[in-house]
DNA sequence: ACCTGAACACCGTTCAAGT
DNA sequence: ACCTGAACACCGTTCAAGT
């Protein structure tokens, strides 16, 4: 309980904003997941009543936007401290890097928030500041010699990519250790035999692993790989040879 | 009230049993959502009280839980129902083919219930039916002569995908139509201002809309296409010229 | 065995009231 | 203006009780 004591929430005695409000309810969801953000247990934290909350945030509905705006606003901080996702690194770059580099800004984000891809998966809308960022891909790409055809559908392979890959697929057990059915022995034997090429699968990505690439950094590593196969396929898309849209040349 | 009402309820009047609960929850979550899936009302349309569900189901979080293997299994009988798919096209085939056919699978299994990406992230566990076809996927690729690293890549970026490709960027309007600031076209004449490459890409997206592509169909060619460029940029990383992993050539 | 009613602890929100 | 207490309608869940 090292964040709901009464200490931490006197502490926390300043003049209540919205601001307040919604840093508060995101470190919440850091420390104890998006579903411990409650209009009680946020003013709780706050050293106020629930009701207080209706003040500065127009209800849960709203307290939820603004915790999507924070996140957004976080990228758009990442992005502006980042020269190469700035785009300023060289005036002849490719777009590639910076859409890379802001790519990977957006990520520290996502993992710094592990909530935040299935908070804006839930919400109906698509929070107005990451129109403003999508812009800046598209200006970064169309300034760099793309077509509207291929921006459009970079746009769209890239946000599910930042958003859709903060989910481990073979996190180092399932926390069953203890009270398992026996064996955990015998359990790598019954999976070996159900899933013989996940088996191998796991067994060959262990014994590659000489380099401390762990729990992080792995994920991290398949991100930038496919970061960089769509960076490349989609370069490769709007060449003359390439999979080009059936219209003409560039747009409108 | 056209799935509340009293008469649907009563419609519905049989021995009660998991697979009649989820189907209600799920059809629930198709028609409004997952947030109006709830204990009291799942059984309000199965007739019955909320404390009824707890003999056929292990509580709220296993009621979710259920929800997400029925959508595994979903999945899986998409993939058994599609020759190319379950990869038997032929023997000499490209192992793209299969594995394009089943993310397809399964991404109409998404587009039938909205909600399940959603439900899916919310989840602090990979449901056990999905390993299953993981290893499915493996098989195709392995037996297709990929090492087992670019399967591991193709896994991570193929599954963030589906999973993260239901949300449409640009939906048509927000729903603001009639209660807006005024003119749509001031509106527009602001937007074209403060976005002004987002602005030419809509108009030359909508230009080139001279087949009748439209909503779904829209979403889908973006899928299609970032799914052709993730497989042709795996299947072109796993060659001896490509950006191969440090290691040696398959594993274990 | 399967279902129920009453009850408990929680939730978001309204509203009249305090200061 | 900002905050509060009591109240309302909902939620998941427990438990003793019905059949």
């Amino acid at each position: 309980m090292t964040i709901g004591d009464p200490t931490t929430a006197r502490s926390a005695r300043a003049p209540l904003s919205r601001e307040r409000v919604l840093d508060v309810a995101a470190g919440l969801a850091d420390a104890e997941g998006l579903r411990a953000v409650t209009m009680r247990r946020v003013a709780g934290e706050l050293g106020v009543e629930a009701m207080s909350l209706y003040h500065h945030v127009p209800g849960k509905d709203g307290l939820l936007g603004g915790l999507v705006d924070l996140v957004v606003a976080q990228v758009s901080d990442a992005v502006a401290a980042d020269p190469a996702a700035r785009g300023d690194a060289g005036g002849s770059g490719d777009w590639r890097v910076t859409v890379r580099a802001r790519c990977l800004a957006a990520r520290t984000v996502m993992l710094r928030h592990p909530w935040a891809p299935e908070l804006i998966a839930s919400r109906p809308t698509i929070p107005p500041g990451a129109f403003v960022l999508f812009e800046e891909v598209l200006g970064v790409m169309v300034r760099g010699g793309c077509s509207y055809w291929l921006a459009h559908k970079a746009l769209h392979a890239l946000g599910s990519m930042v958003l859709g890959f903060t989910q481990e697929l073979f996190s180092p057990a399932g926390g069953d250790d203890g009270g398992g059915p026996g064996d955990a022995e015998e359990d790598l034997a019954a999976m070996a035999e159900a899933l013989p090429y996940t088996t191998a699968m796991v067994a060959s990505e262990m014994h590659d692993a000489d380099d401390p690439t762990l729990g992080w950094c792995d994920s991290q590593s398949e991100f930038e790989f496919t970061l960089g196969l769509l960076l490349d396929g989609l370069a490769r898309a709007d060449e003359p040879g390439g999979l080009h849209r059936p219209g003409t040349a560039q747009g409108s």
